[in-house]
DNA sequence: GTCTATAAAACGATAGAC
DNA sequence: GTCTATCGTTTTATAGAC
């Protein structure tokens, strides 16, 4: 098929920009022109705006689906999944420092209850709460377990967006250094069930 | 001076909209429409779209200034009034999960680097890290205030972003609780000097 | 100072030739 | 499948009467 060429060469120019520029303020046509094609032919692969963006964003939902499954794969310690799954940001730092996180981006852009594209990127980050969930389960942590996931997460974010406004991308490094050492620190109930003595969420590094 | 009722109205008008609906996808009709004055007047008192959009994000720096302001002037002790900056942020708990935080929308929205309006929102954060970087100091945390200081805007942020995601305000909610143990039980480096024993950044409480 | 009418440009989307 | 030309709407912004 011929087709298939055209069709990804506008998600992945729809996916950059809407990362770089925000959604609202990129433009089909800005699309179309940095995927060299036509902005009328852009409309024989999608009927609207917003099924592009749909499809963008599912393709960054795939993405994220398939470096799950690839931690699942090589790293046999719950715990260790996690913190390799927390320095995954360090390779993304400066892009995030500069153009913040595309999914975070989407999510406050629009009105999650109405925005069916800012639904799927809720859909994206929800995936990882529930991925996360079920490392601190195997930990032992199953109360807390949904609780620290959407910590992890929210750590990210936030620095993300703090990197940008002071342009400094240190900041993403130490919130990462924050979170690892809080998961190394963490106690495995699943093992040692008596002892109770934590130190948990720790900022500095032991 | 007559003039000054509908130029408050059109910038709290902006303020607002700019909030719920975010910069790019408010029009100076909606707020016009919404302050209850003809578009062709609102361009007496601001001649560009930007120019509205700075006034309005000033007006929100100008009331967390004040916020410092008595903050410093009511409590004596950084550490509480660490605590109580953060805890504002449990007031505004829904309407931060229903629409974001005004400022880190905006920061995430453009380029930090050409954008005025960003960059004046990028100063609200500044002066917050200003303010909370005085109050680590004065607690004698002077090598590691910048970064604390970082890590609570950056705390409220990420659960900011989480919250609406995942439509559920408790997010903001532990966020705050896990700021405000970890405040708790940093020591006072100004009086125990000798002690080092620290248990800092806990998500639980004592 | 206030308001109407409208210009000028950009945008999403369509029609229809090839 | 591909592309050009263009429609209809919205947006920022201006001109000019009152």
């Amino acid at each position: 098929m011929t087709t298939i060429n055209k069709r990804d060469r506008l998600i992945e120019s729809a996916a950059l920009l809407f990362h770089h520029n925000g959604l609202n303020a990129t433009s089909l046509a800005d699309i179309a022109k940095h995927a060299d094609i036509p902005i009328g032919n852009v409309y024989y692969y999608f009927k609207t705006k917003e099924e592009l963006a749909m499809a963008a964003v599912a393709k960054r939902k795939e993405q994220f689906s398939a470096g799950y499954a690839l931690l699942e794969e090589h790293i046999d310690d719950p715990r260790l999944r996690l913190i390799e799954s927390v320095y995954y940001f360090e390779k993304v730092r400066d892009e995030y420092t500069k153009y913040g996180c595309p999914i975070g981006k989407i999510i406050v852009d629009a009105d999650v209850e109405k925005d069916h594209v800012v639904q799927m990127a809720a859909q994206v980050f929800a995936e990882f709460i529930a991925w996360a969930e079920r490392q601190f389960r195997q930990l032992g942590h199953s109360t807390d377990a949904r609780r620290y996931a959407t910590f992890i997460m929210a750590g990210v974010q936030g620095a993300a967006i703090m990197a940008k406004a002071t342009r400094n991308p240190e900041v993403i490094s130490n919130e990462i250094q924050r979170l690892v050492s809080w998961i190394e620190n963490l106690p495995n109930r699943k093992i040692q069930l008596g002892k109770v003595a934590m130190k948990d969420m720790s900022t500095e590094a032991a």
